[in-house]
RNA sequence: GGUAACGUGGCGGAAUGGUUACGCAGAGGAUUGCAAAUCCUUGUAUCCCGGUUCGAUUCCGGGCGUUACCUCCA
């Protein structure tokens, strides 16, 4: 589509115009997970989000000129704690949980990214940076840890709209004495025997949270790439800060011309966390719902917006790719999207938008020619769903049944023998017993056919 | 306290300076032994108060409310 591409930036908090620096090279890069214990609905936003802006910009530039980075954080303070309190080690937990990770994105039918460089792998990388960034007096060592100065770089708080002076000012940041200022932040800190730790200038030690982002996208995707993704609370101070390292370690060149943000998942209105005892695992739906279901569920809001995540969310999705179902075609050949239809992606990946444009191409689709069946299906497959054929959808649901099919046969044949005898009130009973387990059946003109609610 | 975002029908959720998409639920009808499915038809909404305007839900100001970030967090 000749259409341009349009997305809010947080830099600068206005939609603006897609323009990437080399249209053959676009380049983006997403926070991913620190594996320190199962991901929930709130990581699964991000996936699916960034998953998508991954295929509008193929779509816009060509399947190879799209790179995305997404990395894995494998060294973390929560990592060590988590290896402690479940008494494994820190080898085992993030190896499970990095499975676990990947199993999820196979389940949410996410693509892989084309990077997904682990933190641990990288540290030498991190070494270096720290070590530029001492060198150009950005950083300083105090006992063996490392901080960046904050005052050293100008536009600190640009990003997020802080006013540094006003934000530590009060005593609500952490003081350490090893720093000069509360504004500071740690790039390397020392590590005890028993934590993981690695050979540096400074002694055995490990990386800050934040460094590794801005070591490995210089790595893969360079000094200025075009899209920096994640979720809105990594905004500040995540974000803010790999940007002061980069562009210090970088001759202050821009780090990502684009930064994009998606909003909160809340649980009955409530924010989703630990401490509520509200956080859903990602696993906790594989026996129930289809993937693809969470994947809609999580589409049917802007990106940007919060969204609440709920039963009804689920049962909604779940009806409409029943619907949806019965239009699959595979497309033969290539197959395009109307302009029109697609357009609303390119508008700042406005989902719901599209969604909308989907449901009028199955009404067409539903009445219409196998061609109809095969652009609906198109525009389903573009977004990630209905990519699968029908035969696994039923499966899916046909395990997790209560009664076996055998069972439903026998019901429908003593419902039929009762409807025969004109004993319709036997006949209801048992419509409405399979119903109770799930069943719905249909008479449609002299056979009687069955599918699961 | 600082910085943001948001407030659209019963619910979810887009868009827009001038008939307010779309889905779910609801209502009526066709069909059916009754249903289901399908098809047709259909009602209902822009937090409040000002301002700009021929006209605002949309722009501006104020208020109220909700939420997030400012501390680990997607």
């Amino acid at each position: 589509m000749n259409k341009d591409i349009y997305l809010s930036n947080s830099l600068g908090g206005k939609k603006e115009k897609f323009i990437p620096i080399n249209p053959k090279k676009v380049r983006m890069y997403v926070c991913g997970p620190t594996v320190y214990d199962d991901p929930h609905i709130g990581n699964a936003r991000p996936l699916v989000v960034f998953d998508i802006l991954f295929k509008v910009l193929k779509c816009k530039y060509g399947k190879s000129s799209v790179l995305y980075a997404r990395n894995i954080t494998d060294v973390d303070d929560k990592i060590i704690d988590g290896a402690k309190k479940k008494n494994i080690s820190i080898d085992k937990l993030t190896k499970d949980i990095t499975k676990r990770f990947d199993d999820d994105c196979d389940y949410l039918n996410c693509e892989k990214p084309s990077f997904e460089p682990k933190a641990t792998e990288n540290i030498p990388l991190m070494i270096d940076m720290i070590n530029v960034l001492i060198k150009k007096n950005n950083a300083y060592e105090n006992k063996s840890h490392v901080y960046f100065n904050v005052s050293s770089f100008k536009d600190y708080g640009k990003l997020s709209n802080k006013n540094v002076d006003e934000l530590f000012a009060g005593a609500r940041v952490e003081v350490s004495e090893n720093k000069k200022r509360p504004e500071d932040f740690v790039l390397w800190k020392p590590s005890t025997e028993d934590e993981p730790g690695w050979d540096s200038p400074w002694g055995r030690g490990r990386p800050g949270w934040h460094i590794e982002c801005s070591a490995m996208s210089k790595k893969f995707l360079g000094d200025t790439f075009d899209i920096h993704g994640g979720g809105r609370d990594l905004l500040f101070p995540h974000h803010e800060n790999e940007i002061a390292q980069s562009r210090c370690a970088n001759e202050n060149k821009p780090l990502s011309n684009y930064w994009i943000h998606n909003g909160f998942i809340t649980v009955s209105n409530e924010k989703m966390a630990k401490s509520q005892g509200n956080v859903f695992k990602i696993k906790d739906f594989y026996e129930k719902y289809n993937g693809q279901v969470l994947r809609l569920a999580l589409m049917s809001t802007h990106y940007r917006q919060a969204m609440d995540w709920n039963e009804n969310l689920l049962t909604q999705s779940k009806k409409t790719l029943d619907k949806w179902y019965e239009c699959q075609k595979k497309p033969e050949g290539k197959v395009l999207i109307p302009d029109d239809d697609l357009a609303p992606l390119y508008d700042d990946l406005n989902t719901p938008g599209y969604i909308s444009n989907i449901h009028k191409l199955y009404d067409k689709a539903a009445k219409g020619s196998e061609k109809d069946k095969e652009i609906f299906t198109t525009a389903c497959n573009f977004i990630g769903l209905l990519t699968e054929p029908k035969s696994k959808w039923l499966e899916f649901k046909k395990n997790i049944l209560e009664i076996s099919e055998e069972e439903i046969l026998q019901k429908i044949k003593d419902r039929n023998t009762a409807r025969d005898n004109k004993n319709y009130q036997l006949a209801d009973e048992i419509r409405n017993e399979l119903l109770d387990k799930g069943i719905l059946i249909e008479d449609k003109d002299d056979k009687t056919t069955w599918k699961i609610k």
